[in-house]
DNA sequence: GTCTATAAGGAGATAGAC
DNA sequence: GTCTATCTCCTTATAGAC
């Protein structure tokens, strides 16, 4: 039939793959599942992928990539440090809700990978991404406004991912997106109480 | 062989899968390895339990079960509020860091059961059941140190559920048992400043 | 290059010998 | 009651026809 290039495969396959992760879990995203939802072939899978696992490595980078350019823009014209965490921490439930394909799918990928030993460093890799990427928020924050944070850098990143994680799952089991909102304004609240004025 | 008694035979094999679901995760927890597991030959899986979901609901009902009366004791003695909270907190982290299996199978069931048509409602029964529970203790700690909060006690139990459930994510990928600790310290103080003297 | 057909193995569930 | 052997289906991965 048509030819077509190994990079447009990848790219379908990977975008397929999202859809039935998301859609149906993966338990059920197998090859022959991605492939169909991608309309090709079930060999044409191994013949861009090594592995299943290696797509799903591949999603992940995929997925992160697509992320991580996302919530600069939701904070780039916050006046205050309060308006900061507020616009950062809503505008990612936001986002999550409006189009929650990634957001699914990673929690997903995570879960399935912490109990393989072959895909474990996955999941860490996941956590490795997020605090690098809340790390430079959690900072460009305190330059921006003048603020201190009374605890280490790392423990208040921790505690954001803590307070995104857990607010994450919750709604991925009830779609609650109001009660996660509020769920989330209790966590900026602590997270503003850990900053404090920079002396001098 | 020997005629064992189908309890007997229940409470083995729920204590075995226990153990697979935890040890190698919910994906490798197949009838097979369950039964192996518990030592039975594979047909009695099935002559315990109508279905592997089957047998999945019924080691949710255990797992929850056993757990209930676990966190009551941690807090009987606490004198003050922020003792009560801190107790209950630690000391259910502390529990899961010393017999992480019930923790693990429960976070790898609740992931495995929500994007199952069939059992999504065992995620959602578990998020029903931690609410009751954790509701019980908010309610009981304002009428204990004669506070009360300065948000619904539903918004209040949620974010609990959010810290908790956030906190377990991290560690069962990094097991950095401090790290939690620290960021479940951070909750801990973000659920004090909710509760303020009750009037009269 | 493409894709049908199949290999090889694991799954849930069950029939039927003992 | 117990458990071996098997049915049926679905999985990942690949061989080989076109």
């Amino acid at each position: 039939m048509q030819r077509i290039a190994v990079e447009d495969r990848r790219a379908g396959l990977l975008a397929a793959g999202l859809r039935v992760i998301a859609r149906d879990g993966m338990a059920r995203a197998s090859t022959r599942a991605v492939a169909a939802e991608a309309d090709m072939p079930t060999a044409s899978f191994h013949y861009v992928f090594a592995s299943h696992d290696a797509m799903v490595e591949q999603l992940v980078e995929s997925i992160l990539t697509a992320q991580s350019t996302g919530i600069a823009e939701a904070v780039v014209d916050a006046p205050t440090l309060r308006d900061f965490v507020t616009a950062a921490l809503q505008g990612w439930l936001d986002r999550a809700v409006a189009d929650p394909a990634a957001e699914v799918a990673l929690h997903e990928i995570v879960c399935w990978s912490r109990s393989s030993p072959e895909l474990h460093r996955l999941a860490e890799a996941v956590y490795a991404r997020y605090t690098a990427s809340v790390a430079s928020f959690v900072v460009a924050a305190g330059d921006r406004f003048g603020v201190r944070w009374r605890i280490p850098v790392d423990d208040v990143v921790r505690f954001v991912l803590v307070v995104t994680d857990g607010v994450a799952a919750r709604w991925l089991v009830d779609r609650d997106a109001e009660s996660a909102g509020r769920s989330l304004a209790l966590g900026a609240e602590a997270l503003l109480g850990l900053a404090q004025e920079a002396a001098g």
